[in-house]
DNA sequence: GCCGTTTTCGGCCCGACTGTTTTCAGTCG
């Protein structure tokens, strides 16, 4: 799938026409159509085959003809023109916080810097101050910007920066003349990372606000306070933004912060259609403003259905809720049940009795304990016989904690071996309740090898679900290199389902594979994977994925109740 | 380069901040 490699080199060909002076309107395109075809789930050139390519938004007459000439050449004239203008590590220049398309031009053609090690020389030589427009703050900013990049501007997890960005809004809102106080960004949006962590105010206190944020005890290092801004360093090194805004103005702010990017240009071509504009102060006709207050209220006067934020990516939300078909989209609220997970049996750290209490704190009705197979010797994998013996001690336990309202389902994640033959017999895997299966070794596997292993597990009738589908740890270990498209029909087919692994680290399913495999029918399984009882605390972070990947309620196995649920686990198992 | 209940040509999101400047260019979000 050459989808990655045809995305790049458009924001290779936009970096470089901006860096040439192009109409920024044209490098804006080629961006788009980078975001565009990363996205896609299908293979771009399934797309080309059947004539698609025009369908999609953002994709033109010349963008299309440069996709088919990369799949039928693999190469791009266009880029390799470019390409030949402009040395790489000019390019790789702009990516430097603080210089732009301009100055790295400058220095290219007026002081021979070429790569980002001539820049760090020329800075330390001076050679820099003096050029046209450059003064020694510039060059100083330049000169932390370069050890930013170097240091390797590494995002944050959601899973690490939201705990902080709620207590410090938590902090905040109580403050006195605050509204409200809500971690705005990427943040709200639930991007697997985030960047940089952004908190919105709605006070008239601005001055205050920020010098009581700067107080806060887990503040280490202040970085500014100003009237209506701050911007602090918190334990952990993340770095944390406030700003205040009056309250007339805040759903304005809000929008505006919480972006992104892309949907907010969406939505002030939306503005200026209706002849209005749209900035983060609020919603203007002429000089009078005529929203801003809420997020509603803007949308409202804009025709727009109110959206949730982590749908606000520019895929499709804008026309849907022109059209008034924003989907409901599944709810922390609604899981009813934790499907995966284990117990000191294989590799976790509390009994499954500890797991049990956790989960029915958590309001469920349900869970599934599902610890190893035998062939992981590391972390002590379950043969039959010790699965027998677990069976015992849920029926037992069940028999002491639930009753009516509360079961343990006996289920096992089975390892998936070469050749896609399972772990476990199928007439130890018939004696579970439930059955996840997944891969932990040959995981860089060609994609006809990987793929045929998955594939074949997923025709096993015993197995319910794939768990963690592509085995990507985020910004640890790339997804195996199995062929999306084939899984999601294949589980179309069996009916086997997919997991949402909610764990922090993968988020596997991500929000784009989520949002294919909920266009094609799959059934979706939202599970933490966790290895202690504070970890099927995870379950939310799944959440945002499934709704940033569109999944309602319906799409989701485990908000179905107890009877229904088992409904479909035997279902399946006669292949239905 | 894309796109069309204003348009097939002429638009294309908006403002703040910073630094280097005497009125603005560059960068960022």
């Amino acid at each position: 799938m050459k989808n990655r490699e045809i995305a790049d080199l458009f924001d290779q060909i936009a970096d470089i026409l901006e860096l040439l002076g192009e109409n920024t309107f044209k490098v804006a395109s080629y961006h788009k159509a980078s975001r565009v075809v990363g996205d896609l789930t299908e293979d771009v050139a399934a797309l080309s085959q059947e004539g698609k390519l025009r369908d999609l938004p953002g994709i033109g007459e010349s963008i299309a003809s440069k996709i088919e000439e990369y799949l039928k050449t693999g190469t791009m004239a266009r880029y390799q023109e470019l390409a030949a203008e402009v040395p790489g590590g000019v390019v790789e220049m702009m990516h430097v916080p603080g210089l732009g398309p301009k100055t790295a031009g400058l220095f290219w053609k007026k002081a021979e810097v070429k790569s980002i090690a001539d820049l760090q020389t020329a800075i330390e030589e001076g050679r820099l101050v003096g050029l046209p427009g450059i003064g020694e703050k510039k060059v100083e900013n330049i000169k932390k910007g370069l050890a930013t990049y170097l240091a390797g501007q590494s995002r944050i997890l959601l899973g690490k920066a939201l705990p902080i960005a709620e207590e410090i809004a938590v902090l905040l809102g109580k403050l006195k003349g605050v509204h409200e106080a809500i971690a705005a960004g990427s943040l709200r949006r639930r991007r697997e990372t985030i960047g940089d962590i952004d908190i919105l105010v709605s006070s008239t206190r601005g001055k205050e606000i920020v010098d009581a944020f700067v107080a806060l005890p887990m503040v280490r290092e202040v970085l500014a306070a100003g009237e209506t801004k701050g911007s602090a360093r918190v334990e952990g090194g993340f770095q944390i933004d406030v700003r205040v805004v009056p309250p007339e103005s805040f759903g304005a702010a809000l929008l505006y912060f919480t972006g992104s990017k892309a949907h907010n240009i969406r939505v002030r071509e939306l503005a200026i259609a209706k002849k209005l504009k749209l900035n983060e102060y609020g919603l203007f006709r002429g000089e009078k403003p005529v929203a801003g207050k809420t997020e509603q209220e803007v949308y409202d006067v804009l025709g727009l259905a109110w959206m949730p934020p982590e749908i606000r990516e520019d895929r499709g939300e804008v026309d849907a809720a022109l059209a008034g078909q924003i989907p409901e989209l599944v709810d922390v609220g609604d899981i009813r049940c934790d499907l995966q997970m284990h117990s000191t049996a294989s590799d976790g750290g509390a009994s499954i009795e500890e797991m049990a209490k956790t989960c029915q704190e958590l309001g469920y009705s349900y869970m599934a304990i599902t610890d190893h197979s035998q062939s992981l010797k590391i972390a002590h994998g379950l043969t039959p016989e010790r699965l027998g013996e677990q069976r015992k001690e849920i029926d037992a336990l069940n028999a002491k904690l639930g009753g009516e309202n509360f079961r343990i389902l006996a289920g096992v994640e089975v390892d998936i071996l070469g050749e896609g033959k399972l772990d476990l017999p199928d007439e130890a895997l018939a004696e579970l309740d439930f059955v996840i299966a997944s891969i932990h070794t040959g995981m860089t596997q060609d994609a006809a090898t990987i793929t045929k292993r998955i594939t074949t597990a997923m025709r096993n009738p015993h197995v319910h679900g794939i768990a963690h589908p592509t085995g990507r740890v985020i910004g640890q270990r790339e997804p195996y290199a199995v062929d999306f498209e084939e899984m999601v029909r294949v589980a179309k087919e069996t009916g086997t389902a997919l997991e949402i692994n909610a764990y922090p680290e993968r988020l596997d399913l991500n929000d784009v594979h989520a949002r294919a495999a909920r266009d094609a029918g799959i059934k979706l399984l939202i599970d933490t994977d966790a290895h202690a009882p504070d970890q099927l605390h995870f379950m939310r972070y799944g959440v945002f994925t499934a709704r940033r990947g569109w999944v309602r309620k319906e799409d989701v196995l485990n908000t179905l109740p107890l009877n229904e649920f088992l409904a479909w686990t035997t279902g399946r198992r006669k292949g239905g």
